[in-house]
DNA sequence: CAAACAGTTCGGCCGTCATCGAACTGTTCT
DNA sequence: AGAACAGTTCGATGACGGCCGAACTGTTTG
């Protein structure tokens, strides 16, 4: 007899489209009420209610009640990666068969995954990182060199005690749409959350879609030698 | 419009039990005929087809013809990873809800997590080679030192060839039956196949269970600094 | 060549589950 | 208090999918 996980209850849980589209929507990381997730999935709020159930009771998504309203976020970063593999699994499938597909480019460009950059910045920002030195880089392990440490200071980011959470302080993550890493853990958090303080990243209204404001722009072309002018968005559509 | 991957597919593929099962018969890295895995998933040698060929559709195992035996294995690292973060966050349910259930004592002791070590041997053995200094975990990321290098040289294993592979050199795998890191990625897979090789485990015949022999105990003793005589599985059952 | 065996396809049965309309609970705003 | 709204429960319907017995293809063995 074997030691068996239950790991068709939790595929269960993510086997349906109406639910994957729910839980896709909070990859950014953001809490929604059950209207908002009905009406991205397409479906009506009852369908929706008896969907949240299941994901809330399988333990991918975390309520919070405020009056009458439920916001619903996902449950931990465990869940995030879970769909992350599923995606990098899935999107293999879905380049291969449908290709043509409704995306939005700024998407593409940079969009939140979960709670840190991915997309196009997400990947640049990553080797920027590396080729200045801030960052070291052998096979696809990741860490903070002492000019890093320095940088990261700079920029509000204290290193040391990000190192004392439980959580990885940097972690790679193969990006979806690029098929190339961007930077993870409680490093890639701590970067965007300073990003969106700092002004130089916006949130879009409603997706995970980040757009780069002017001021943004300037920053990570004086401090991380990156130049984001040249959209390729439609080259990497067609390629 | 919202690009959407089809996780809910990839998700429909582990939905099942029997496939479920059969899936993680092949998380010890091996590969097995098709009527090996019907009889593990107690299902008849049809029925498995059919669930096989649905696994194979959506990329999650791949398959070796050998005359009229077709050998099934894991399609890819990746795939291990998303068992893996499956297995996470079902333990979690299996443990609260049933919790005692069939078990092979030897299985929590030490078996193979696709192609590195787990159990509570994977668990104690990383901790070691922390102690010893060998290797360096800032958060969960692992990162192996000088000294590491020239220990892992000593056991026939080449760090800085192993560097060069696209595969990570270290990665923190979180054990699901002892809910601890023990070591992933290239180095760990390096590792396990040193051990089988110089003798210090042998793998059971039909299962992940890894058995410590006489010279692994010593060998472990004496380079890890490890006593694995008290079997805590029962502790750990109880607990 | 014939028997044995691995794997597959086909057809029918049955349970599970996604969906929606209708009706209900509870909160907020006027 | 009463209207409006978020979220839920209930019941009916219809589709999908897992299961096995039987029959088939192709390879190995005697």
């Amino acid at each position: 007899m074997n030691l068996e996980p239950n790991i068709h209850i939790v595929a269960s849980a993510l086997a349906d489209r109406s639910r994957a589209r729910m839980v896709f929507a909070l990859m950014d990381g953001r809490a929604y009420t059950a209207k908002e997730l009905a009406y991205t999935a397409e479906i009506t709020p009852q369908t929706a209610s008896a969907h949240l159930k299941v994901l809330e009771r399988e333990g991918l998504i975390a309520p919070l009640k405020s009056g009458r309203n439920k916001y619903l976020r996902l449950a931990s970063p465990e869940v995030a990666q879970l769909i992350e593999s599923l995606s990098l699994l899935s999107s293999a499938e879905h380049v291969r068969r449908a290709k043509p597909r409704g995306a939005t480019p700024a998407m593409l460009e940079a969009r939140s995954c979960y709670d840190h950059i991915a997309g196009r910045l997400g990947v640049v920002l990553l080797e920027g990182l590396c080729a200045l030195g801030h960052l070291e880089q052998s096979g696809e392990d990741l860490s903070v060199t002492a000019s890093g440490e320095d940088f990261f200071a700079d920029l509000g980011i204290d290193v040391a005690s990000l190192k004392s959470l439980k959580r990885p302080l940097t972690r790679c993550c193969l990006d979806w749409t690029e098929r190339r890493h961007h930077l993870a853990g409680s490093l890639g958090a701590a970067v965007m959350t300073q990003f969106l303080k700092a002004g130089w990243l916006a949130r879009e209204r409603n997706g995970r879609a980040l757009l780069v404001t002017p001021e943004g722009e300037r920053a990570f072309a004086e401090r991380f030698g990156l130049s984001l002018s040249e959209p390729e968005s439609t080259d990497a559509l067609t390629a």
